[in-house]
RNA sequence: GGAGGGGUGCUAGAGUGGACGAAUAGGCCGGUCUUGAAAACCGGAGUCCUGGCAACGGGACCGUGGGUUCGAAUCCCACCCCCUCCGCCA
């Protein structure tokens, strides 16, 4: 219902500022149910109040011992025309969500116009990428002369886009996590979240996912569950229908899940290596702000994500999404990529955003101000999310920025403490090839 | 998976088919009293849709969806969730 208020309100304004990012939007269809809806609904309450005052006429005749026949049957009739409106109510509303579903988010008006990635400026640099004393070699090479990545074996188990990282290449993405969480909760104030990596319809309709893209996502085959594609999904849900209090916000939660993805429409593309799996690590920052601390707060939640690169010294840039390549339900996008110097690219390792009140209409997440007047109404939270950071990524970058010339790779200082103070990863020569 | 018991407001917890948007208590907000507080007393409070500049109206909401009825929190059906016991299990 919200959306459907809020689209109503602001139709025009919406279809005119969405200008080609609306193209897909039926807006006269749109309109023509909204009309409908608008129509019918009044009617109803209006059947529905004089069905109330007759059945409490028949009550009062009743306790009187006087006879009801007649409103009863009068009722009845009435009662019947009723169940006609409702249906009629129901099915537009049920075509209204449908189509008020599938209408992407307004960009922010500080997002650069433009149509596709090329156009997306580059906002800030950040270590250096002189080229290595020799050639460099792309991490899936690496990894398997390491004998600490294994993609024929996962091809066996399960197919193509998955991997086996084993020795210490599974200690490596485990030192991640814990060093990403660790960063998080203890320097940034992020409150840790471990949540379901399944969740129903009704969380996945609520961050945006369906019903648009549905064929993004694995689905299980007998129970009513998606598998999860980011963290985003449960951890916004989390305060779903809830009204919180002023004094809660901000919220911020960091949190580990494994993620899911079915990348169709993407064959052919980053077939080989870690880049673009099916199943991949990732901390997930999630913020719920005021509205009016929204914008402040995606610009601190990116430099949260930062900070894991700097860290670890990993050379990096920021680009700023352009509006065509802004995604469905963000308002703006900035997306952190980090340096791979055997392909000599910057790949993309974190993406921030900012949702404003786009997921917050859909999940019906809403706080009510402390201060405000007696009679002040709910508003709706703005929520934002960040990749901090994918850590299959992270793992690709360690292995490409960190080789030598002998094939073993440096860990990074910061993480050394979670690998049992280990400082270089070497073929460990017990599995065979 | 089997058997049983439940889902009511911020919480606990009542609720014979009609006076129930819902008792009562606690919590919360405002006020009186007090140097301040506590206690006591008085008062106020839900969400959503909709009409109206407003005052103030109309409608919906008792896990979800159907059904019966002039009328459903209450009766019937299905589903979901929680609790107890049994089975299975990391």
């Amino acid at each position: 219902m919200y959306e459907l208020k809020h689209l109503r309100q602001n139709f025009d304004q919406i279809r005119e500022q969405l200008g080609p990012r609306g193209a897909d939007v039926p807006w006269d269809d749109l309109r023509k149910v909204i009309a409908e809806r608008q129509e019918v609904s009044p009617k109803l309450d209006g059947l529905r109040h004089e069905l109330k005052k007759g059945s409490e006429q028949v009550a009062r005749l009743k306790r009187d011992k006087q006879p009801a026949d007649q409103v009863v049957a009068e009722m009845k009739a009435l009662g019947d025309r009723i169940k006609e409106l409702e249906e009629t109510v129901r099915v537009a509303e049920e075509r209204l969500s449908e189509l008020a579903l599938r209408i992407p988010n307004l960009p922010h008006a500080t997002v650069p116009a433009g149509r596709t990635p090329e156009d997306n400026p580059e906002l800030r640099r950040w270590g250096t990428t002189d080229p290595l004393s020799f050639p460099a070699k792309p991490h899936w090479e690496i990894g398997e002369a390491l004998r600490i990545l294994d993609f024929e074996r996962a091809a066996k188990i399960a197919g193509a886009r998955f991997a086996v990282m084993s020795g210490l290449g599974a200690q490596l993405e485990r030192a991640l996590v814990n060093f990403m969480l660790d960063l998080h909760g203890t320097q940034h104030g992020y409150r840790e979240v471990l949540p379901p990596f399944m969740v129903n319809a009704g969380a996945m309709t609520g961050t945006g996912q369906l019903p648009k893209f549905e064929e993004d996502l694995f689905v299980l085959r007998d129970d009513p569950y998606y598998l999860i594609p980011t963290a985003e999904v449960p951890v916004t849900n989390l305060h779903r229908e809830e009204i919180l209090d002023e004094a809660m916000l901000p919220i911020r939660y960091a949190s580990y899940t494994a993620c899911f993805r079915r990348e169709a429409g993407s064959y052919g593309k980053d077939t080989r290596g870690l880049i673009r799996q099916h199943q991949f690590n990732k901390v997930e920052l999630v913020t719920f702000t005021k509205p009016e601390q929204s914008a402040d707060e995606l610009e601190r939640l990116t430099g949260h994500a930062e900070a894991v690169l700097q860290a670890l010294k990993l050379p990096y840039r920021v680009v700023a999404l352009c509006t065509g390549d802004l995604g469905f339900a963000a308002a703006k996008t900035y997306d952190l990529e980090v340096w791979l110097p055997a392909q000599g690219v910057y790949r993309e390792i974190s993406s921030c955003s900012n949702f404003e009140a786009f997921q917050a209409r859909r999940a019906s997440i809403r706080f009510k101000r402390a201060g405000g007047k007696k009679d002040a109404k709910t508003e709706f939270v703005h929520t934002l999310n960040g990749s901090g950071l994918a850590v299959g990524r992270t793992v690709v970058a360690i292995l490409e920025n960190y080789q030598q010339v002998d094939g073993s790779v440096v860990v990074p200082e910061v993480l050394r403490p979670y690998m049992g103070g280990i400082g270089r990863i070497v073929d460990e020569g017990k599995i065979k090839k």
